[in-house]
DNA sequence: ACCATCTGGTTGTACCGTCGAACCATGCAG
DNA sequence: CTGCATGGTTCGACGGTACAACCAGATGGT
């Protein structure tokens, strides 16, 4: 459909998904160390390689993002027990609280978008929004 | 609502959205000049400070853009009417086709995607993307 | 035990994409 | 004509990503 097209782009260029540090918290974050952190937090504690595998992102690329959050001083990164190549990571008390700006700030941000939305189409949309994402789950 | 946080930054990582040169088309074009190309083709003839408000991007950015876009011989860069500081955008024929080839590139990716979706949720997906392309429209 | 191979991480290089600031030229209002 | 606003360009900086080269620890076959 044509017009699924042009409302993704709208949306994508209005909600300002190109902007690479437009994420709306206490301090301007960069957008993939925000997403690193809801995963983190999500996991409790998780391996480097998996955080990639959840990001899509390149290893080379989710190590330089780990040495930003670990300079932060919000997460910490520990040894894998019983493999010496791996790296566990966690968050350190800081960046539980991080994680939970950042959870309130973009559930604020949502928020905002969702009140512009009349209440009848409203849980459409959010159900919506999750086959979208199921649905650009599987491969590419 | 927190299942939408969840569905949105889902779509955005499983899309793709956070990859730069991801775009799907004959040549590997940069995402920012795709969504340029959309938007002169759409026009016929614009501004370079009215392209700059609809992708909301800087000047500056839309500058570079721009000159990239005359690099590759698919746009011409002409004075405007009546105003001497003014540049007016204009598709190539090349430009022409090549907008032609990203559309439709553009439409077998969302195609692929939206066949994933049960055929009787899919018009409610989107309707529910341009609910949304809508409501992110007006001020942040 | 040993070597080849695989896997997880790090570092180097390159590129795209954006911004803000400084700057220039043109238009416009008084 | 002077002062301010507007459209564009250029400069420098940084975020974000990928790929390639490399290293270290794990694994499996012989």
């Amino acid at each position: 459909m044509d017009t699924a097209q042009k409302a993704l782009m709208r949306f994508i260029r209005n909600f300002g998904l190109h902007q690479p540090d437009r994420t709306p918290c206490g301090q301007p974050l960069p957008v993939s160390e925000a997403h690193a952190m809801v995963e983190i937090a999500g996991a409790g504690r998780i391996r480097q390689v998996e955080l990639a595998r959840r990001l899509r992102l390149e290893k080379s690329t989710v190590s330089r993002l780990t040495a930003n959050l670990v300079g932060r001083g919000w997460v910490d990164r520990e040894a894998a027990a019983g493999d010496g190549r791996g790296v566990l990571l966690v968050l350190t008390d800081a960046g539980a609280a991080a994680a939970a700006r950042l959870a309130d700030a973009r559930r604020d941000r949502l928020t905002a978008l969702l009140d512009r939305i009349p209440g009848e189409q409203r849980s459409a949309v959010v159900r919506a929004l999750q086959t979208l994402a199921e649905a650009a789950d599987g491969p590419s």
